[in-house]
Parts: C-alpha cells; structure tokens; sequence
DNA sequence: AAGTGCTATGTAAGCGCTTACATTCTGATT
DNA sequence: AATCAGAATGTAAGCGCTTACATAGCACTT
C-alpha cells in the first residue's frame, strides 16, 4: 500500500515538482530546463534555474537513469591505481569523460583474473555505459559478456595487431624488438632478462615474445640461467641482477629489464658489483619514469605516453556513446630513449 | 502520455517481474531473496536465484536507488592520483569499501579548491552517502554544504589537533618537528628547506611550522636564501639544492626536503656538486618510497602508511553509515626511518 | 474449537525524473 | 477572416525497484 505519510525529510528534500512550483511551471519545464535548455524560452529557464538555486535542487540522478535509460556512467578496469601508468592512464581518461559529464567508475584487479571478471561484473551491474579495460588477457567471455550488453569496450595498454578488439595502446613486442635491435646494433650477444610476472598478463607475454623472436633473428636466444621473473620492483631488480651475474657460465653483456623499478635495481646492483655500466654491462628499462634520467648512468629506456592513452580511450568511448561508429583508434608509438646505460658491447667474459 | 508502447528491448530487459514470474513469486519476494536472504524460505530462494540466473537478471541500481533511497556510493577526493601516496590510500579505501558492496567515486582536484568544490559537488549531486577528503584547507563552506546533506565524511592524510573535522591521518607539523628535532640533536644549527606548493595544501604548511617552531626553540632561523618552494619533482629538488649552496654566506649543513623526490633530486645534485652527504650536508625526506633505501647513501625519510589511512578512512565512513556514531579516529603515527643521509653537523663554514 | 503469535508471502504505492503526445499560443499565409 | 505551421508548454505514464502493510498459513495454547 505504500509509505503513505509523505513527510519529506527536511534536507536535501526539494524535488523537480517542488522547483517547478516555485518557478510556476511544470516538471516537464523543469527538466527541459536542465537538459535541453534550447527547447526553453529564455525568461522561463531563467526563472526555473533561480528556483533550483533557491531549493538547492539538483536532478536526482536515480531518477533521471530510471527515466531516461542513460547513467553517464564509464567504467575503467586497471591491474593496480599503485602503478603510476595506469593511475595516469586513468586519470586522463577522467578529466576527458568528466568533461562531458560522464563519471568513472574504477575498479582493480590486482592482476588477478578472478577479480577482473567480478569488477566488470560489478560495473555493469552498476549501469555503465562504456567501459576501457587494460590488456586483453581475461576471462573467456569476458569481453562477449560486455559486449552482450551492448556496451561500447575498448582495451588500453596495448595493441596487438590482429586482435579483435579495438584497442587503445601501443604494440609490447615492437617495443621490445625495438630494444632488442637497439641492443644487437651495439654488438650484444649475451643477454639477461629481468621481468614482472607474466601470468595473465599479454603485455609482459608480448613483450618477452618481441625480445626471443628479435634476438632469433640473429640466432641468439636467452639461456634460462640469464631470466628472472618476479615482482617488478627495485629490490627484485637488485637481487636478480646479482644472481644473473653470478650464474655459472658466461654473463651477459646486456640485461633487459621489463620495467624501470627492475633497471634500476639492477643498476644498483651493478654497481655495487662493480660492474660497469655501460661498459662492461648493458642496462635497459621501460616507461621513462622521472627517475630514470637520474640514474648514473641515465637509464635508456622506452617512453609510452600513458596520458595520452587515457585520453584517446576517452575519446573512442565518447564517439561510441554518441552514436558514431569510430574506426578502431590507431597503436601509439613508444619511443626508445637512448641514455647511457648501453653501450658498445664489452668482449664476452666467454 | 507516457510511452505507451512498452517493447524491451531484447538485450538486458528482464525484470524484477520477469524472474518473479519465472519462480513463481511476487517482486516482493525476489527483492527479499535478494536483499534480505534470511526473510525467505531456502527452497524459494533457491527458485528465485534460479530464475534470476536463468534470465541474467541483477537488480537495477537506479530502481533500487530510487525505492531504497540508498546509493551504495561514497566519494574520495584527492589531489591527483598521479602521486603514490593518494593512490594507495584510495586503493585501500576502495578495496574495504568494495567488500560492503560501497562503490567509489574518485575525484581529483589537481591541488585546485575551486576543482575540489565542484568535484565535491558533482559526487553529492551523484549520490554519494559518505566522503573521504584529503586534508581540510578547502573552500569555505565545503565541509558545511557536505554535513548539511546529512553526508559523513572524514579528513584523511593530515590530522590536526584541534581540527574541528574527524579526520584520519598524522600531525604533519609534529612529523616535521621530529625531523628538526633529530637534525637539531646532530649539532645542525644552519638549515635549509625544499618544500612543495603551500597554496591551498594545509599539510605542506603545517610541515613548515612545525619546522619553524622547533628550530626556533633552539634559537634558529631558517634563512630566506636557503628555501625554495616549488614542485614536487626531483628535477625541483635539484635546482634548489644547487642554487641553495650558491646562495651567498653561510651554507646550510642540513637540508629539509617535503617529500623524497625533493630529497633525491637533492642527493643526486649534492654529488653532482661534490658535496659528501652525510659529512658536508644532511638531508632528509618525507613519505619513505621505495626508491629512498636505495640512493646513496640511503635517505633518511619519514614513513606514512598510508594504505592503513585509506583502510581506516573506510572503516570510520563504514561505521557512520551503519548508523553507528563512531569516535573520532584517533592520529596515525609516522615514522622516522634513519638512514645514512644525515649525521652530525660539519663545522659551519660561517 | 477457538484464539494467539509467529513467520513467509503478496499487494500496491510510490521513489524523482523524463518524454511521447496533447494542447495552446503565435504570427504568417492565403 | 480563416487556416495553418511551428514553437513553447503542460499532462501524465511509466522507468524498475523496495517496502509498509495486509494477509494467509501454521503450530501452539487454553
């Protein structure tokens, strides 16, 4: 039977009826006032906006995405907000969508499968209306599962050629083929490998698989006792450049490393080997952290504008929700960011 | 008229009263087996679940909002979640709250108020039902406009004795008044201080005062060629550091920095200018990042948890939510972690 | 046998807004 | 003067859900 007794509760109780009363209109006005302002003579909307001001009344967004079928609301699924590249991925995909009035709804998987698959769940139980996803190693179905709801997904982080998403992001194993060809070109032959866990994580698969096949080319390969994989931290970086270094065996005159934290450790480490870099050892990270033109020696590293990810995300989600069928965004380029950490390679210790 | 026509549209259009008569129940009862499982017998809950399943229904938020008048949102506003220190703490906050079903708006100010008023004001018009803000120094009539929709919130990164606001965080003044007092202790009597952008950011001039306070109790004062306000970045840290030990008279034997990129911009251009840290200089650091024990040598630094402020910032919002009228939180502790950039004062080249 | 107190379910009235369609009013056209 | 297009506004029917209250069913009492 209903509540019955009425009985606003004093705050923030003012509603469209409660404007349009004051303003001497009607709800319909109201709202045409808010939302479509050119459908409202001008001394009308004038007179209703005065009277939400009076009121302190804003649009209960319940209502108008009950009403209306529209949330203005995007979803925005990271591994981790603790990673700089995807805070900033996110917070420039915000500030854009923010613009035109949409909300981000955050959510992280701690590069954990499970919890991607729940997040996305949650979102979209949510109402959203869009939604950016970094990488596309997921759940089967996943993306199916988006996509069945007819919301418009872009992956963002990376860009493979040939996957079936649009993507916004730049290509992992270019980058790495990149730095590997950077490497061969000085005359390296032994290498060693530091990277982040690669397990339900395209970007690091990627860019392991650009650094082999590169290296193939020239009929080298990595040999196991010259690869590290663990968390991509300074302290990992130290410890695995120190073992690399003490493998049985010839050493490596080059070691990549997958990220920047993993370089500079192993720079660290480096020197607190006295090993020499670059002359007796090639140093390379990934991402061109502000740190890394610090380091002695200045990391060479690959540069990947995460912001500007952030943003074209935004933008291809916002030709999405307005209608337009946007042609799938281009890759980014990374950029190889040539510093003193590699050099001509030393002669092999072998 | 109303739209008449009703026609779902065949995607996600089960409703509550589809999978009500798929089970053979009233709406009623599959909201009840929803939201208050113990109100309805197992095997008919058993049922509802299945239809539920069966046509991929979950309840629509805004309905639910709408009727429950509950949003299940809470809002978090940061600087920018470009700095490690915001990010964890809204990663912990959204990790706690996620597990209550509470969904996080973040918004960032860009250490602007008129940016954090309106960003405040977009999340209450969206619905939040609780807000966690980092520090108090915002607009007038902020923290008003949020209590008077009966909205809780809490204060988080700084705590101020005396702060009218509950607030979760440390004393920045008394951090800093530790690390005078640890330098006073050395024998330093000349001082400098690198420190962030004051405007509008209650915990950076907090850390001054406390600065100031405690070298005055010695007597000393820090002079206005020895300090430098700028951004937080190493590159900062470097210029200032040098153009400090240009300046003209005595040099400073310890320098205070507000954050460690300051620090280690500072350490990297007292190398570059052959000044031994810690004999010639001592300087110090604020936030402990996991770069810190690394430089060389390792930077002596205060160390924030900040994670535990993002988990207790929740707990408290929680706690008001579930009705409860929880104390004020008491303060955090920082730490000092000593390390090898600071030591006993040279004797002043006065 | 009738009454009592439970608990499990159903009924139906909104929550505050948007919007299709109806209505009114204007000024231009015939 | 009559007609009509077009613009501005009003009317009222939902959007999908929750929940106060009513009701039915059941196991005990007395």
């Amino acid at each position: 039977m209903g509540r019955g007794g009425r009985e606003r509760n004093g705050q923030a109780g003012a509603r469209a009826l409660d404007v349009a009363a004051l303003a001497g209109v009607s709800t319909a006005t109201v709202s045409r006032a808010f939302n479509a302002p050119e459908k409202v003579a001008p001394e009308i909307r004038e007179k209703v906006l005065k009277a939400a001001a009076e009121l302190g009344w804003m649009p209960h967004p319940a209502g108008a995405a009950l009403a209306s079928r529209r949330t203005w609301l995007a979803g925005a699924l990271i591994p981790t907000l603790d990673n700089d590249v995807f805070a900033s991925q996110v917070g420039a995909l915000q500030t854009r969508l923010s613009a035109e009035g949409v909300t981000v709804l955050i959510g992280c998987s701690n590069y954990d499968a499970d919890q991607a698959a729940n997040q996305v769940r949650t979102m979209l139980a949510r109402g959203v209306e869009a939604l950016a996803v970094v990488g596309e190693s997921h759940r089967p179905g996943l993306f199916e599962t988006i996509a069945a709801r007819g919301v418009p997904y872009v992956v963002t982080y990376s860009h493979r050629p040939g996957s079936p998403h649009p993507s916004v992001g730049f290509d992992n194993a270019a980058a790495f083929r990149r730095i590997a060809r950077h490497l061969l070109d000085l005359g390296h032959r032994d290498f060693g490998l530091i990277h982040q866990p690669s397990i339900d994580n395209d970007r690091v698969v990627a860019r392991i698989e650009g650094l082999r096949a590169t290296l193939a080319e020239e009929g080298v390969a990595l040999r196991p006792q010259h690869v590290r994989e663990g968390p991509a931290s300074i302290a990992f970086g130290r410890q695995s450049l120190r073992s690399i270094m003490e493998a049985p065996g010839p050493r490596p005159t080059a070691v990549v490393c997958g990220n920047d934290a993993l370089a500079i450790g192993a720079l660290i480490e480096a020197r607190a080997l006295g090993i020499r870099v670059p002359e007796d050892l090639s140093i390379t990270g990934f991402d061109d952290v502000a740190m890394a033109e610090q380091t002695d020696p200045p990391l060479t590293t690959m540069r990947v504008d995460n912001a500007e990810i952030g943003q074209r995300a935004a933008d291809y989600l916002l030709a999405c929700l307005a209608g337009r069928q946007p042609p799938p965004p281009p890759p980014l380029e990374s950029r190889l960011i040539l510093r003193a950490s590699t050099g001509a390679a030393a002669r092999s210790a072998a």
